[in-house]
DNA sequence: CCGCTGACATACTGATTGGTATGTAACCGA
DNA sequence: TCGGTTACATACCAATCAGTATGTCAGCGG
């Protein structure tokens, strides 16, 4: 009958320590605090406040506030970053531009429905700026976040290249950095505007720039 | 002889009370805090430090932090921001799209030579990302001078098309957000990856756009 | 020459910050 | 069942924060 009660062999839902759970209700919170605020202004006790936790769990799961900034990237952001723009690259009958152009498609129709992406714009890319040119640990991880989303791209577009999708004089990572470069400066002028009129119009253009790669003659087999 | 002697009727280069001077003093050492570190993690004392003035000084001068901040954009990030992107759109012999491609040259050429800007990237853009969500007044200073930026933008593409340079299908002001996009954009990734030749490509490859956007057919009389 | 006001300097405050020291209960192997 | 380790909670701390109250001196109008 007694909530405290620990029964042994099966698994309750709330067993009365899960400190998996814990760290990534820690981690959670942590996000969201420093996607709203931005991580100098993170506060820790409003991420404690929020999870109804204590200094003692979060300083039992991570050794100071940058190691938990750190595991917010490191967990959280570059999870969320691929996932969003690298997830649906790979899969689809389409060409590999095609595939491209329809993930930018898709982000622009899923901030339609989400005004945060509008309003707070880019974990990334927030936490880029602020924090690339204070730490060199935050730097690396955010960094390194950015070479796998335009590698991503640039395998898209070499794939293209391959297929016969994508003219061969475009050089993929440079073209791939260029895009993705468009991407975050589209979140943060519409940030700025607080216009999804604004990210929806420059998505829209970018998938024109992309159309622009093309290769023109249908090479319909590229080696016979 | 004594420096401290006040000559009545000449003015001295340093007079003894120098309003002026004095807060344009603050708003350089707040510009210069804030860059670095941002608005938030500004620290007051470290202003004053910087300056060697005292709290009596900046609170006779600016209301409070925030008042400081406004006036930072306001007077400071502002022409900044105009001179280096627009200051050169309308002189020379060129037509506008070219101008506006050496607008982009000149700050990829700058660039080369002061690192401050592929380190610390675009005080307006950081400043944006920071502080537009978490501050009404912020933003709407931040997203007017935005405004100012992609109007000079728009009214050169709009003087392209006028005079038969750009092609009349290209829309000024939704163009003219896309390439302020990649441009900020292009500054994060560059400042992101600390990456001078990143910052340069995309340079370049802005300006590959741009030539995109030029008339086919050169109609060297628009109307007979 | 007097007195008022502008232009600061000095010293302080309460709140908030990240971090720590200590206490304690749950869990697990022996 | 016992002892040690894990997983937290509580209470506290020094530092830093923005902001304020007060003091003081320069300059100028009268």
């Amino acid at each position: 009958m007694s909530p405290r009660r620990t029964v042994r062999s099966a698994r309750a839902p709330r067993p009365t320590r899960a400190p998996e759970a814990t760290r990534e209700k820690l981690l959670a919170a942590a996000f969201e605090e420093i996607f709203r605020n931005g991580y100098q202004a993170a506060s820790i006790d409003s991420i404690l406040a929020d999870t109804g936790l204590t200094k003692g769990a979060l300083y039992h799961h991570f050794a100071d506030k940058a190691a938990l900034g750190y595991a917010v990237v490191d967990e959280v952001v570059r999870r969320l970053t691929l996932q969003r723009w690298t997830g649906a690259l790979e899969n689809g009958g389409a060409d590999s531009l095609t595939a491209l152009q329809n993930v930018v498609r898709n982000v622009a129709a899923e901030s339609a429905l989400r005004p945060e992406l509008v309003e707070l714009g880019c974990p990334l890319n927030n936490l880029t700026q602020e924090m690339s040119p204070l730490d060199e640990k935050f730097r690396s991880r955010l960094s390194s976040t950015f070479d796998l989303w335009t590698g991503a791209f640039a395998d898209a577009l070499q794939r293209g290249r391959d297929e016969g999708s994508v003219r061969p004089d475009v050089d993929p990572r440079r073209s791939a950095d260029f895009i993705v470069s468009c991407i975050e400066g589209t979140f943060g002028l519409a940030k700025s505007a607080k216009s999804l009129r604004i990210l929806r119009s420059n998505l829209e253009l970018l998938i024109d720039y992309l159309e622009g790669l093309r290769a023109r003659g249908p090479s319909p087999s590229p080696l016979p």
